[in-house]
DNA sequence: TGTACATCAGTGAACGCGCGTTCACTGATGTAC
DNA sequence: TGTACATCAGTGAACGCGCGTTCACTGATGTAC
């Protein structure tokens, strides 16, 4: 009766890296139902049939898992927004399409969007260069130039790429706050113009 | 030598209402400093100089707390922006300059300013009757018909305040997570707009 | 004005809780001879 | 191929912590007679 499920002892269960991909899976599922605060340690061990101090062995403590699954959320929510803009055939098109794709993806993965937020390395897309990391907001940085009229100055581009993002976050967040009622057409007609244009 | 300060033994140390309004304003005072989860009751109580149990005089737990907290927090940032459009005039450099306020609001008050979207009544200013509550999202609802285009239609009327919402919202936060650098000449430059015309 | 009493905002002690983290350990794996 | 050994990802038990909340209580205040 106790032994019905194969019992692992202890030693490799999982081999080399397993457990820490599976703590970063597991912690974005845990992520999609509760909100930040209540993700635990112990907790998360306890669902993947884990010790706690088992967790210690592939991250120095919570904050390194915490900024482990912010990166990762980041990594996905860049991959949603080059998604969509791929699929739009990029141009303006393509960058409404991915500023869609951004609030969807909050709205999607409230909790992990949060985090991303919270424990994400800064972006920095606005004044680091382009090939510090494959974020989200880099889309911002490479495609804003190409939106904005032929021969605007470089601080011009810089306030447009932050005004955009602002639109996009800011929808986003009021929207996972229940400021109001989201709907897709309501979420297309605010990012219509994105305030690229007027000065 | 123990004796020194004025012992006020138990009993009416505060009359009527005293604790509760201390208690608010010790909470928004260690928010300035700590952030959200920082903020205990016990914390709280030691630091007024009053045992934990007392708070549950006032307030039923501790989610009635951050409430209230959230309450004066929101109506602290819809002053904030009152003046600020009333002290240049109102119209639209009114307008922008509540904007303005929103933003800068948040930046003085990192902790408080996040409180509010997690704990204020949802402010509904975009589809409740704007006699609902003063809050600070009012001032959208009541000013921007006066910005926009005469004769633009309520639908539009409605996309625009949510737009300019997100606008200063999503900078807001941005700032806040320091995703980038702050400034007043950005912040301005970026807010100039804020997506009114165009579509 | 003086006395008896109800009210109720405080008190101190205690509760159970789950947390993050540490400790000394165990035993399967991979490697060297 | 067989044996000895180092490695190191796991284990269970335990830690101290501060938390939110409850409990029975106390005693100053305000009120009624």
């Amino acid at each position: 009766m106790q032994d019905l499920k194969p019992q692992v002892a202890n030693a490799r269960a999982y081999h080399h890296g397993d457990l820490r991909h599976s703590l970063i899976e597991h912690g974005l599922e845990m992520l999609e139902q509760r909100n930040i605060d209540g993700l635990g340690l112990r907790e998360l061990a306890r669902e993947i049939g884990v010790s706690p101090p088992a967790i210690y062995r592939h991250f120095s403590d919570k904050n390194a898992l915490l900024r482990a699954l912010a990166a990762e959320g980041l990594h996905r929510l860049g991959g949603a927004q080059a998604a969509a803009f791929e699929k739009t055939g990029g141009g303006t098109a393509g960058f409404s399409a991915s500023g869609r794709a951004y609030v969807h993806y909050a709205l999607e993965h409230p909790a992990l969007f949060k985090l991303i937020f919270s424990y994400a390395p800064k972006a920095d897309v606005i004044d680091a260069p382009p090939d510090a990391a494959a974020t989200a907001m880099l889309h911002l940085r490479e495609h804003i130039s190409e939106i904005a009229p032929a021969g605007t100055p470089p601080e011009q581009l810089r306030i447009y790429a932050i005004r955009a993002w602002s639109q996009v976050h800011g929808l986003a967040m009021l929207l996972l706050d229940g400021q109001m009622k989201a709907g897709d057409a309501m979420i297309e007609a605010v990012l219509k113009v994105e305030g690229l244009a007027g000065g």
